[in-house]
DNA sequence: ATTACTATCATGGGATTTCATGGTATTCAA
DNA sequence: TTGAATACCATGAAATCCCATGATAGTAAT
């Protein structure tokens, strides 16, 4: 489960370190790495082990292969997804592109969202972060966990 | 079940000692120690097991994937939640900026809420403590329970 | 009941390892 | 051969491990 928030820095050759505690959480052992993609929803990057691409793959093969969904879906994760791996510190090299995309410059912050990850600009997401604060504050009545607890 | 308040020494170094019987209640066999995340309600910290963050996972899960509600509360609790493993002698060490966003400084009080706790400053607590005793006073008598008798 | 023994806990200090990060060398392809 | 990508070291800071100590409580023995 990908947890907390951790700012590294992206140095000229566009390498960065991937916080320890996501490396622990990915691999599966084949490929010791990372996915990411560009988030259709705004400017940063969305990412995961190879088994989130896994489980999107089988929940698309669940949908209709003519659904407009299953096909955009298509074309936004896995057609732009890029497959990183980790060199010996731990590292991936992150493409240009994806850097722009999401406006890196010189640092990314890694946010954990459980099963997936994202990859903001820390100013980006500082202002982002505070939004979204708010919003559970005001909507906290609704996380309510059911049945007993342990 | 964690149950009952402790007091411990948090010293310069971030560690802090958990106490015995919280310990005994996390662990998924996986990964041994609790995770804990500033409350979006006040000026202290609220913690579990691995359990109940999976559970938060299965709530959200349930939820429509574009309520903003909902991406407001993975970006609330997973992105600001971190992974405290115990040490050999059942410490975690806390890290900075969690310890000044709950005022923090050299003692930490553990306060067990059954499925979640919470750790406060034990001067903030004492304050806290005293408003709750009056409430619970004042609403005794919606304290019934439900179910068979034991 | 009092005392001695033992086990569990919380806590402190020092040694060691891991992590993030910068730099240099090397390989490969255009 | 020139650029880009990749592999290989070096370093400081932070996190983690290991051992030792004091306190407390519970148990057993006298």
């Amino acid at each position: 489960m990908f947890l907390s928030t951790a700012t590294n820095a992206l140095d000229a050759k566009g390498r960065l370190s991937v916080p320890a505690d996501f490396r622990a959480v990915v691999g599966d052992g084949n490929f010791d790495g990372i996915v990411v993609w560009p988030s259709f929803d705004g400017a940063y990057l969305e990412g995961g082990g190879i088994r989130l691409l896994q489980d999107y793959q089988a929940l698309l093969e669940g949908m209709d292969p003519y659904d407009e969904a299953r096909i955009a879906f298509e074309r936004a994760i896995f057609a732009e997804s890029r497959r990183l791996s980790f060199d010996s510190t731990g590292r991936v090299t992150l493409p240009k592109d994806l850097a722009e995309y999401a406006g890196l410059n010189g640092r990314a912050t890694f946010i954990g969202l459980g099963r997936r990850f994202e990859i903001w600009s820390p100013e980006a997401y500082e202002s982002h972060a505070e939004s979204a604060r708010k919003m559970a504050r005001e909507n906290r009545h609704r996380l309510r966990l059911q049945g007993r607890p342990q």
